[in-house]
DNA sequence: CCTAAATGTTCTAGTTGCTAGAGGTTCAAG
DNA sequence: CTTGAACCTCTAGCAACTAGAACATTTAGG
C-alpha cells in the first residue's frame, strides 16, 4: 500500500495534482487508513500512469477520461480511442503549423535588427506594423 | 473618437479583452463621455494594435508590456527588444521541438491499431505501457 | 514511550489570457 | 420621445494545475 506521496513519486505526478484527478473523478476515491489518509494500490498505479502518459502526449483531460472508459471495456470497439488519438494528431499538426508560421517571422525580425536605439529597432518596428509581416499568423495563442 | 467597440473592430479585439488589457495596466484608461462610456484615440489604436499583433506572435503579457516600454522609450538601447524577441524565439522552438516528438509518437500509436476491440487496442497499449515509447516527451503541455 | 520531522489532511486562492453572463445605463437614429 | 444597439460594472468560468495556510497523522530515533 502506498501513500499518495510515493504514488506521486512512482508516476512522476505532484501530490496536488492527484488529489485534483480524484476531486475531478479521474481517478477513484482511494481506502484510507484510520486517521485519514490515503493508501493505493497497484491498480492506482497503474491509472495514473496512464494518465499521466497521455497527458505527457497532450491529450486533454476530458479525452483522457474517455480514453481511460475505454480501457475499462476491453469488448468495445478500439475504434473509438482510435479516432480520439486521430483528433489529438490533428491539432499537434495545427499547432506545429501555426508555430512554424511564428518562427519565421520572429526570426526575421531578429535577423533585421541591426542594434542601436529602439527608435529604429526592426523587432519593434514590426510589432508597430502588421503590413511588414510576410506570413500568415492569425491565430493567437498557438 | 472611437467607441470601445469600433477600437475593437478596428483591431480585431473583443471588447471584453480591451476593457481586460486596461483592468491590468496595458491599455490606459481612456477618456470617457458624460454617460461614462470610454472614447479612444489614434494613440490607442496602435497601442492595441501592437498588443494584438505581438500576441499573435505567441509573447506572453509580460513580455508585451516590457515590449511596450520600450517603444515609449525611443532613446534607450535595441538590444533589451532584441533579446525579449530572442527569448520568445527559443520558446517557439522548444515547444515546435516538443510537438515533433509527440507528433511521432501519436502517428506511431495510430499507425499500428488494426481495429478489432480494445482488448487489443495498440492506442490503449502504448498509453497503458510507457516503455513501447521510442521518443521522449517528458514535458507536459507541449 | 515520547518527541520531532516528514508527510499527510482540507480549504482557499492564484496562475494565463481571456470569455460569458447578469442586470442595468447611455447613446444615436428615426 | 422612443427604441434598440451598444455601452457599463461585477462576478464567475475555462484548463490544468500550483501554492499556501493551518492543522493532523505517521514513523523513526532515542
Amino acid at each position: 500500500m502506498l501513500t499518495i506521496g510515493s504514488l506521486g513519486k512512482k508516476t512522476g505526478t505532484k501530490v496536488q495534482t492527484v488529489r485534483y484527478y480524484e476531486q475531478i473523478g479521474l481517478m477513484p476515491e482511494p481506502g484510507r487508513t484510520e486517521g485519514g489518509q490515503r493508501r493505493y494500490g497497484d491498480a492506482e498505479v497503474d491509472r495514473l500512469s496512464f494518465i499521466r502518459h497521455a497527458r505527457q502526449l497532450g491529450f486533454p483531460l476530458e479525452a483522457i477520461r474517455e480514453l481511460l472508459d475505454l480501457s475499462d471495456n476491453p469488448d468495445r470497439s478500439c475504434h473509438e480511442a482510435d479516432s480520439i488519438a486521430r483528433r489529438q494528431l490533428k491539432q499537434v499538426e495545427l499547432r506545429m503549423d501555426r508555430l512554424k508560421a511564428l518562427r519565421t517571422e520572429l526570426k526575421r525580425m531578429i535577423h533585421e535588427c541591426s542594434g542601436g536605439n529602439t527608435a529604429d529597432c526592426k523587432v519593434l518596428e514590426v510589432l508597430r506594423n502588421h503590413s511588414e509581416c510576410l506570413t500568415d499568423h492569425d491565430e493567437i495563442g498557438a
